[in-house]
DNA sequence: AACACGGGGAC
DNA sequence: GTCCCAGTGTT
């Protein structure tokens, strides 16, 4: 195929086939960028709602800086990959003290910003300021490697540079922009990993894994993830309508963010366990009005590395208890004291739709 | 270079 | 269950 038709080409069907998006409305770099965070390793229907909730509390960059970090985890809630809400307030603040609130446009700039790597400065270089960088993401690999029959193994860091090449060579040098998104455009309607609809695709005719019936094959991709599994039993302490949180240390999964009490069990436990449990964190244990049932509702968590299975038990105290989470410890208090929780920042959607 | 990090959807 | 997604930071 010659190169100059497939960057029209593709800008062509881009311009008459991409969806209207929220942050496609202008090339406010402001408004790429978040979008661009909150997409990565995220769909876009999952994303949209809280790039409008964020772009409705925070306008612009400025706004953003002002913000307190656990405002943006509390936005953040239920979206994963918690270290990117972190970033792009750390990101904010650096480009109100360092670049007087304004977007580089340079990619090796970009580049050296917190949360922004290889696929977002590409992407807020060439969406925002037609800089001629081409993007590799997960779209762009599939893409590519099937057109193009393509067999190196994208799980080898080396590829990479053998896609941003081609790529480079491939885009419009005055619309690097609209050539990068058509690019992503075309692998996320048409180019699916499984089953794409070639018959709508413009490349149809000189795809090669279509020709060669190597849909399936391409792209190659040989790295194996490992999945551990784990119990994670957490303690819904109430007493006087309210609900103890603790908050998880600063190493691993949901890392500074608050959740119910937890025990992590290789078996079931039984009352005697949690009150165990309950007696150890508290330095003695509370006068207890009624367990709730053991083992009913079992949540699981499939996540990248791990499947985490969830049970929540509800244990209400007598109201004469209270108790608050303070100084990184729980500690007995008077029923007065007991509004002194911290507010929760939420560890994922199960929280959030049934206890907040 | 390998690994950890979330969550949802398609099949 | 398995695979994938508009990746980045740490070790």
């Amino acid at each position: 195929m010659q190169i100059p038709s497939f960057s029209n080409t593709i800008i062509q069907w881009y311009n008459q086939n991409k969806r209207d998006l929220p942050w496609r409305n202008n090339k406010d770099p402001y408004s790429i960028w978040l979008s661009e965070i909150i997409l990565q390793q995220t769909k876009v229907a999952q994303g949209t709602p809280y790039f409008l909730k964020f772009i409705e509390n925070f306008p612009d960059v400025l706004s953003l800086s002002k913000a307190k970090e656990e405002e943006i985890l509390r936005l953040w809630q239920g979206l994963g990959y918690y270290s990117r809400a972190r970033n792009l307030h750390k990101c904010a603040k650096i480009l109100v003290e360092e670049y007087n609130g304004i977007f580089p446009s340079d990619y090796k700039t970009l580049l050296k910003l917190p949360g922004i790597g290889k696929y977002t400065a590409a992407a807020i270089a060439s969406i925002g300021f037609d800089a001629p960088v081409p993007v590799v993401d997960g779209n762009v690999y599939r893409v590519l490697s099937r057109i193009f029959g393509m067999f190196d193994d994208i799980s080898n860091v080396s590829t990479f540079k053998l896609f941003f090449n081609l790529s480079q060579d491939l885009l419009h040098p005055k619309a690097s922009g609209a050539y990068n998104q058509a690019v992503m455009e075309l692998g996320a309607l048409i180019c699916h990993p499984v089953a794409p609809q070639c018959e709508e695709c413009p490349f149809h005719n000189q795809c090669f894994a279509l020709n060669e019936n190597k849909i399936q094959l391409l792209p190659v991709k040989t790295k194996k993830v490992k999945k551990r599994s784990k119990t994670i039993y957490y303690i819904v302490l109430k007493w006087n309508n309210q609900i103890a949180l603790t908050i998880r240390d600063q190493d691993g999964i949901w890392k500074n963010l608050y959740e119910f009490i937890s025990m992590e069990t290789t078996k079931e436990p039984d009352e005697i366990d949690l009150l165990d449990h309950l007696k150890t964190l508290f330095h003695g244990l509370p006068s207890i009005h009624s367990i709730g049932p053991i083992g009913a509702n079992m949540q699981k968590h499939i996540l990248t590395h791990r499947i985490i299975y969830a049970n929540f038990i509800e244990i209400e105290l007598n109201s004469t208890n209270a108790v608050a989470f303070k100084d990184n410890k729980f500690q007995w208090y008077g029923i007065e004291k007991a509004d002194e929780l911290p507010k929760p920042i939420l560890i994922h959607n199960y929280l959030n739709e049934h206890f907040f």
